[in-house]
DNA sequence: TTGTACGCGTTATCAA
DNA sequence: TTGATAACGCGTACAA
């Protein structure tokens, strides 16, 4: 029996799959990175070796050895945000059948702790990193540009980018949604936003931007909370809204569970919605479509963001740099019957009544 | 100058540390592993030198020497599915500060992929897996025992597990929700289906076990899809149930996205609920409570078992193992509007819990 | 196209 | 408590 080192728990190595096809390591090694510098001939036997020892190269000597680590870092700032989640599927299905690894990040909206899992990252060394948004601390920001591979910045464009950006104007999107609703004849249109990150604060500065413009603007109109979005909270923030400006005859809500949950309060307080009530949601997500009545949106383009920052690291990763790094994935007003008061077949709920119309 | 070894990009190594700090290299590896086994001066000296210099540990070579890689690989059938996505909450919450890393792999619901990723997961040699669901194919399961890690499988136990368990049997919430809805007065119940994995399957036995039982199930009041559940696809099979049998009474979504979807549609056709159709869902989403008219459901416990995965697996990793592995998290009838024809709150008893609507 | 020699940064072993 | 030495498994540089 030949001895098996003592810490390798028995596990084939590139040099017993060598040793069985007769040939070199580095053979080996090259035949599994780079086929067709290997004759077919040895090729066949080392892959036949291979198969037989049930080989499985170890990645951490390889990344040891090479000094990186076909490992790509993922920062965002919740998992259970519908919205990243849907970057995350881009992202994976981005990465195809390539050899490279998502490490995946929860900073929970907290650029301390982005910070810190950066530091973490780094002593990966992954060949590439994505981070969401462009509000990093300032430590982040050095780690980020000495970083050593390529960065992508993803979900919002902005100026100065540390290396990539794949996103859009949250400050546009907000601004649109609000023109919308004021053409649509609202007037008390009400702002509500949680969680109010910046890029919440980005889109409620487009609304207010236009609401001033318009000199409709007053701040009781805006309700905003650093608590997580959710449904329940959005009916919670509409009835305090209509508590305070009880004319109020719209709403733009910060992103689409907000929206949700003030259609149903609508439901249960008997507002027809468009009629009494118009209301705006921001993603777009899937649902929105189906409502009843459908609630107008902002479509944002999640997966094609995720897919787009993995086609682009991996492009960076090979040396294709891009001409322009910085990419506008726009979005898209989707006016639906929720805001459209001059409809014809508005739905119309009556008071007490569990039966629709 | 001391020239620097040609491919660590200038970043210190612990050689620099402990020249630095006077000291050899053993010793600041110990230093940061097991501090109490080094001496507090020299630890003072360690700690200030790596400060100095900025040195973070390579993990590829920590991982190489010691044959682990405080790597956790995490395999999950879809990451935009919101229980997976809570269930990764779970899982990272469970980690907090310590230095294990999540590999996260998403299946896309295919035994085949799971299996083909298992083997890249395991080319890391990590500190633990865990898995979804109990149905993996023969490769898979061979590679998990033999992986010389702890594994946990979860969302679902049974017999036979590869090592531990957290989940909750699936038939047995299919059951319950069913009985409810025979007590409830229904009688024609469908049950729509999506996605139909494994543990919607199960669902489903469950459903038609009760209605067997009560001489009442038959195969037209059953629509599946292998489609992926979508509020969308809610209304489009509940219109075709319908359309299936007319007198459909009620319905049981394999899933609370499209109970959603068969409550949107229900107010666009005039159906009232629960008047004319009862609706309910499955793993009772935060939404679920809020939507008009509430939509009964069955609450699982997607965070915790998460959290609880990686509880077990960190106690694994540290040698304790449990004297259970096989963990039943249940699950909890949440009896709605939706499915109240009487009016009255029933309470109902559920995994020995007692809870009113 | 293939092989040799060596280094990658860290930890296990064993001795002091 | 501390350190010298030898792996760990693979890839790079260079030679053949």
């Amino acid at each position: 029996m030949k001895p098996r080192s003592r810490r390798s728990g028995g596990r084939p190595t590139i040099a017993d799959v060598a040793r069985r096809a007769g040939v070199g390591a580095i053979t080996v090694s090259r035949a599994l990175r780079e086929p067709n510098r290997v004759s077919v001939e040895l090729r066949r036997q080392i892959t036949a070796a291979i198969d037989e020892l049930g080989y499985v190269p170890d990645r951490n000597a390889r990344a040891l050895a090479s000094a990186r680590a076909d490992i790509i870092g993922v920062l965002v700032p919740s998992l259970t945000n519908n919205v990243f989640a849907e970057v995350m599927r881009g992202i994976y299905d981005g990465l195809g059948s390539s050899s490279l690894q998502v490490l995946l990040g929860d900073t929970h909206y907290s650029g301390m702790e982005e910070e810190r899992l950066l530091r973490v990252f780094l002593g990966q060394r992954p060949s590439a990193l994505i981070v969401s948004g462009i509000d990093q601390t300032p430590g982040a920001r050095v780690l980020l540009e000495n970083a050593g591979c390529p960065v992508v910045q993803i979900m919002e464009i902005g100026p100065d980018p540390v290396d990539m950006m794949v996103g859009f104007s949250h400050f546009d999107g907000g601004r649109e949604l609000t023109r919308h609703m004021l053409e649509a004849g609202y007037r008390k249109v009400g702002f509500l936003g949680a969680r109010m990150d910046p890029r919440s604060q980005r889109r409620l500065a487009g609304y207010r931007a236009v609401m001033e413009e318009a000199g409709l603007f007053d701040a009781r109109l805006v309700t905003t909370t650093s608590l997580p979005s959710s449904v329940t909270l959005g009916r919670e923030m509409f009835r305090d809204a209509l508590g305070c400006v009880p004319d109020l005859d719209a709403v733009f809500c910060n992103n689409d569970d907000l929206a949700l949950g003030v259609l149903f309060e609508c439901h249960r307080a008997a507002l027809s919605v468009p009629g009494a009530i118009g209301i705006a949601g921001f993603n777009d997500l899937e649902m929105m479509k189906v409502a009843w009545p459908s609630i107008t949106s902002v479509r944002t383009y999640r997966y094609e963001i995720g897919r787009r920052a993995i086609d682009m690291a991996r492009a960076a990763i090979a040396g294709d740099r891009p001409d322009d790094g910085v990419v506008d994935l726009g979005f898209m007003l989707q006016v639906r019957e929720s805001t459209s008061r001059t409809g014809r077949d508005k739905p119309v709920i009556s008071k007490g009544r569990v039966r629709a119309v």
